[in-house]
DNA sequence: ACTGCGCAAGAGCACCGCTCTCGTCCGTGA
DNA sequence: TCACGGACGAGAGCGGTGCTCTTGCGCAGT
């Protein structure tokens, strides 16, 4: 383990960097499914069996680049959704999801890689589904503190389940009956900005700008905020 | 324009049939990114170049799917919310709702063929967007003939707006307000059922059946059914 | 019976992911 | 210092894709 990288460790690295930087452009212009290794060797120059040294697979860069876009989405989330002096919770929790939706409009993309239909035959592992936690909990963090708005309704077991397995999963004191709500909400915001983004809006709400913040709020409201 | 078929046209149409088959057979084996015009041709015994006189463009075949599909899933949700003696509104909604989930769980490739990320480069045509409006405004039927439930407060102009839009479109006498709480909880169970299939709910809520019928249960309360 | 059109087949083009081989050049241990 | 192993890039190649064009066949209407 050298302190100073070799020629060829740099030379490795940069080249990595490169990579993925030409596939993270093909991918905001084209999609996922256009994304080609043959088509980064030639933004880059290589030949494409070259790009095979350094990502095994179109769907190892493919997770990169899976990876890489959870985080850009949960960096957002979380600045927008952070605790600051005089920002309501309400404010943060909305502030968080209008930033997902943001983020999402502007990298309509990346999104779809995400939280899209997943690329046939691909299989997210450990790296990708901790990168997409970080969004939600985020969101769920908002309410950490608050109390059970209906502490002696019984939660069903299979809910109470699921909450506890978000709680080890980094809910800090959230009760379990409003870990669901949060859940329920943030499917919802999922299939709001999928739905806009997908053409699912067209020709009704379709400059979705007053729908979506409409529907935040309505969230807002759903969990008491 | 023979009142009987003549041999030809009976062949033309039995073949285009089964090439919708084998499509559809292989749509629900593999996904669509994988449905491959020489494969549902090598299905057939047919050269592949023999499929495009029935589907121009691999495109027209995915789509003549999609308009399948629309109506597989219409049909299901109308179905379960269609209004029977002694059928409460609030039954009929939830029993669409959950129509909806049951059918998409059971054919997963052709929901995200209509509700997941859209195949890139591919432009829904008014044939497809007729097709999707279907299930939606079923539900949206449930609610016909009931009260606005805040008639004093203003509605945002651009929701009134889109809510007209989904009016003109078939909406019965709903309430524009009731419109759009409506179109929030379809985009809210459009979430929640991508997020299952598509994995979102992976370690948390994963056999999502309590999940889902919780979710449910409170778009409806959502809805004052 | 003849003619013209619908049809299926095959070859072919440009692209894809991926593999293998081959010469080269760098980094390291002797 | 030098030799060797390993990382590297290039290129050819395999089997797959969507789609086009040409060719020949057989049915249908005049």
């Amino acid at each position: 383990m050298p302190a100073v990288p070799t020629a060829r460790e740099r030379a490795r690295r940069e080249l990595t960097a490169d990579i993925l930087e030409a596939a993270r452009r093909q991918l905001a212009e084209s999609g996922a499914a256009a994304l080609s290794v043959r088509a980064v060797a030639r933004e880059l120059g290589l030949a494409s069996s070259a790009l095979y040294r350094y990502f095994a697979t179109r769907d190892e860069l493919l997770t990169a680049l899976i990876v890489e876009a959870y985080g850009d989405l949960a960096d957002a989330v979380e600045a927008a959704a952070a605790p600051r002096r005089g920002r309501s919770r309400r404010a943060r929790f909305t502030g968080g999801c209008r930033a997902l939706r943001a983020w999402a409009v502007e990298h309509p993309h990346e999104y779809a890689l995400v939280h899209g239909s997943p690329v046939p035959g691909y299989r997210g592992d450990e790296r990708t589904t901790a990168a997409g936690a970080r969004a939600p909990l985020a969101l769920l963090a908002v309410l950490d503190g608050l109390e059970d708005p209906a502490p002696v309704a019984r939660l069903e077991p299979r809910l109470a389940e699921g909450a506890s397995r978000i709680a080890a999963a980094g809910a800090g004191a959230v009760p379990p009956r409003l870990v669901v709500a949060a859940a329920q909400c943030w499917t919802a915001l999922l299939g709001l900005v999928s739905s806009e983004l997908f053409g699912q809006l067209a020709n009704t709400f379709d400059p979705a700008d007053a729908f979506a913040d409409a529907t935040i709020e309505a969230l807002a409201d759903r969990l008491g905020l």
